[in-house]
DNA sequence: TGACGTCAAGATCCG
DNA sequence: CGGATCTTGACGTCA
């Protein structure tokens, strides 16, 4: 019997509109045992929400930020964090597995395992062991993934790329069990990196936005590299993965867009969708995105009401920016036997490209207020007015503006509001 | 020497 | 004094 093929959608690092969530980090001069162990406690716990939501969205794919653990991978943090919160890693640990949530890590652009000079690989090795301990500490399966880039050039790339395979072989073998390597934007095509990835055994993301940018082969579509990179991920390595970002519009080749655009990925999922694959969203909003493209492509296992409780979170932001959109898509749920996730989505975008309005921004503030004009203090309320006043004035800006209602809302508890994306400074 | 990317912490300013 | 806003940090490569 032919399987059908599955596309997961993931997001990286933060979730955005969930609260006590954010990770906490410090500076190296203030990086005390005390305060490092405080850091990691809250941090710790911070995942742990992270992942309920998750479950919550029914998010199954996740990047760890690197921040998890500050200092993880120098001498400053030279606490035992990994057994000292071991119990921790492993209750955390356990909610992946019974979630189903598969998490990788993604060293930045400065972990250099090919570097000619020896302290920078010596760094690179020990930041690799510590993103290692934290995927081993959580006791997830060899199919969470640590995932690097290879390096830079030195003016020879065959030479760097031989110290690559040279550098990777000194590896340990729980960090050789999940690492896998990744094209980038300016060094390493996808073809260099299949060249290593097939030499060494090491499994292959393909990555969307880097290959538009650094093209190894014009003539070669998505389709061909996916295929290409599909045999170094063998059984053990899980699903294959590949990452896709947009690139913002004006900004420099490369940059991720704020969101991801609606049409345009869906183009691209039908581009795809005969492959079996877990996609990394590397993009600006995060979690936003990961819901609007998982229920994008997965309306089987989604109904409008899956729709109206994203409604719930975009109203007030659609309402600011585009009034008449706001009723274009109260109509559009009306009807409770349709599922119009692409048009829902589409004018969402469309309103969110909208400039700045004053009338509209002060009438979205205004309805915010209701939820508090009761319960406010007086002292809140003259604040409040004062600030719209000066906001019609030109004086103050509409973030000033949300941040108040934002802390009414964390003051009188509106879990409502507190999920709501209006928050969320544009 | 500074851009690159990231984004909260830390520092400073303001009312 | 608290809140708003500006600056710094921490990493390696490359021009």
């Amino acid at each position: 019997m032919e399987e059908l093929s599955v596309i997961k959608i993931g997001y990286a690092c933060q979730a955005l509109a969930v609260e006590d969530t954010q990770l906490r980090s410090c500076i190296m001069k203030n990086a005390d045992e005390e305060r490092l162990k405080e850091i990691i406690a809250y941090n710790l716990d911070a995942l742990e929400r992270i992942m309920e939501y998750n479950r919550a969205q029914e998010i199954t794919l996740f990047r760890i930020s690197s921040e998890l653990v500050p200092f993880g991978s120098s001498p400053v943090n030279s606490l035992k964090w990994d057994l000292r919160f071991a119990e921790r890693f492993r209750e955390i640990g356990r909610k992946l597995k019974e979630y189903g949530i598969r998490v990788s890590m993604h060293p930045g652009q400065y972990t250099v395992l090919n570097s000619p000079d020896t302290a920078v690989v010596k760094r690179a090795v020990e930041d690799l062991e510590y993103h290692c301990k934290v995927l081993d500490a959580l006791k997830t399966a060899p199919d969470s993934k640590l995932i690097l880039h290879v390096g830079g050039i030195y003016q020879d790339k065959e030479a760097a790329m031989k110290r690559f395979e040279d550098n990777y072989k000194l590896l340990h073998d729980g960090i050789k069990a999940r690492l896998v390597l990744e094209n980038d934007d300016k060094s390493y095509t996808i073809s260099d990196v299949l060249e290593l990835g097939l030499k060494l055994g090491i499994p292959v993301v393909f990555d969307h936005l880097h290959n538009r940018i650094n093209c190894s082969d014009p003539s070669k579509n998505d389709s061909f590299w996916i295929e290409a990179s599909k045999s170094t991920w063998k059984d053990i390595d899980g699903r294959q993965k590949i990452h896709y970002s947009q690139q913002e519009g004006g900004k420099k080749p490369g940059s991720h867009s704020l969101t991801i655009e609606t049409r345009e990925f869906v183009r691209y999922y039908e581009s795809i969708l005969f492959h079996d694959l877990d996609v990394m969203l590397e993009v600006k909003d995060k979690n936003l995105s990961a819901v609007k493209c998982i229920l994008l492509i997965t309306p089987e296992s989604k109904g409008i009401q899956d729709l109206e409780k994203e409604w719930a979170r975009y109203k007030y932001t659609v309402l600011e920016r585009a009034p008449h959109i706001y009723q274009e898509i109260r109509t559009l749920l009306k009807d409770k036997t349709s599922y119009p996730a692409v048009q829902f989505y589409s004018l969402i975008d469309e309103a969110c490209k909208e400039p700045e309005n004053i009338g509209h921004s002060v009438n979205a503030a205004m309805h915010i207020w209701g939820y508090f004009k009761h319960q406010a203090t007086e002292k809140e309320k003259t604040a409040f007015l004062k600030s719209i006043e000066n906001y019609r004035l030109g004086s103050a800006s509409s973030s000033a503006l949300k941040r108040q209602l934002e802390r009414l809302t964390r003051k009188y508890g509106n879990p409502y509001l507190a999920a709501s994306y209006y928050f969320l400074l544009s």
